[in-house]
DNA sequence: GAATAATTCTTTAAGCTTCAAGTAACTTGG
DNA sequence: CCAAGTTACTTGAAGCTTAAAGAATTATTC
């Protein structure tokens, strides 16, 4: 029993080939991404790409942002932070305090060597990424950014809906 | 000392900031959509996102596939998909046995409860994707597609280039 | 046919990541 | 004030992930 589109009477398995065609696509370009940058930071600087990742957060701001700024900025756990920045502050890339004004609060920053290898990590992987969207046009480029901020609200959206959190 | 465009005798800084920006907010679109639908697969059927890859995988052939297969379209290392499958077949979603014609060769398939018990997943798992989409067009949706494509092969590219390899 | 090379997979060490539970510190409502 | 609730972070267990090295098997080359 089929009915028109308008009435809907049952459940009918919709077709959602395509939506999901577009994730594995999205997934695998980040992927492909992710692991080409993660392997370069490896062979040039010997970094990891989450250290390398939490140093590019710290190197925003000069006066140093809290765990939990950091934890929401790079879209991963409290504890993994905690461990991330435990590393780095042992390298000596990061420095970390606690705050006056809040005792529970952990403010970090970069370090004098933190930053400057920052720096020159920065730079080259720029061009890293200029290199790997070269086929890109400018057009592309902006028409890629509309398209993707786009399904950031729409995936944000779906997100509150599933925990029933405020934005 | 800055020439024209076509003489270039000096290395000036060009500005890939907005290839970068791109970079970022993709990575942004695909590690919010992967944390939903980890916590959706957790929440709702108690299983890990790389298990529930990894049985997509073999649910798309019936004869089973190599751990080589897997460890190649998934785009992890051998060595994770070892421990991966020693989990599944743990658990009894996997079987696993040694290739007559090759005995270095490990072949995998879904059991009967694995291949039950993705299905009912898959389905939920493409409605959820359908809903993180849904501010999508259709038309958006080729469009995205298209990019996409057009992104990965231009990854492809760079990433060949770096490590030398032929495609 | 034997030495060499390539492949398939496993193992190991280190690090990353999440979730859940726990501790300490601050905030709020009475 | 102070009890209850919230926030910020840490800890612990389990699992994921990589890179590198190693073992077993097959393929290649002479």
């Amino acid at each position: 029993m089929i009915l028109d589109s308008e009435t809907k009477a049952v459940e009918l398995p919709e077709d959602h080939g395509d939506e999901l065609r577009l994730w594995l696509r999205l997934l695998t370009c980040t992927t492909l991404i992710e692991g080409e940058v993660r392997s370069r930071l490896r062979e040039r600087f010997d970094v990891t790409l989450p250290r390398f990742d939490l140093m590019a957060q710290l190197d925003k701001v000069p006066d140093g942002m809290t765990l939990s700024d950091v934890s929401k900025r790079m879209m991963v756990s409290n504890g993994n932070v905690t461990g991330l920045v435990e590393r780095l502050v042992e390298s000596g890339h990061v420095d970390r305090r606690t705050s006056d004004t809040d005792r529970r609060v952990q403010v970090i920053r970069l370090t004098k060597l933190g930053r400057a290898e920052f720096r020159k990590m920065a730079e080259e992987h720029e061009t890293w990424i200029a290199e790997i969207f070269t086929d890109l046009t400018p057009k592309d480029v902006r028409e890629l950014m509309r398209l993707l901020a786009k399904t950031k609200g729409s995936a944000q959206k779906a997100a509150q809906k599933s925990t029933g959190k405020a934005p």
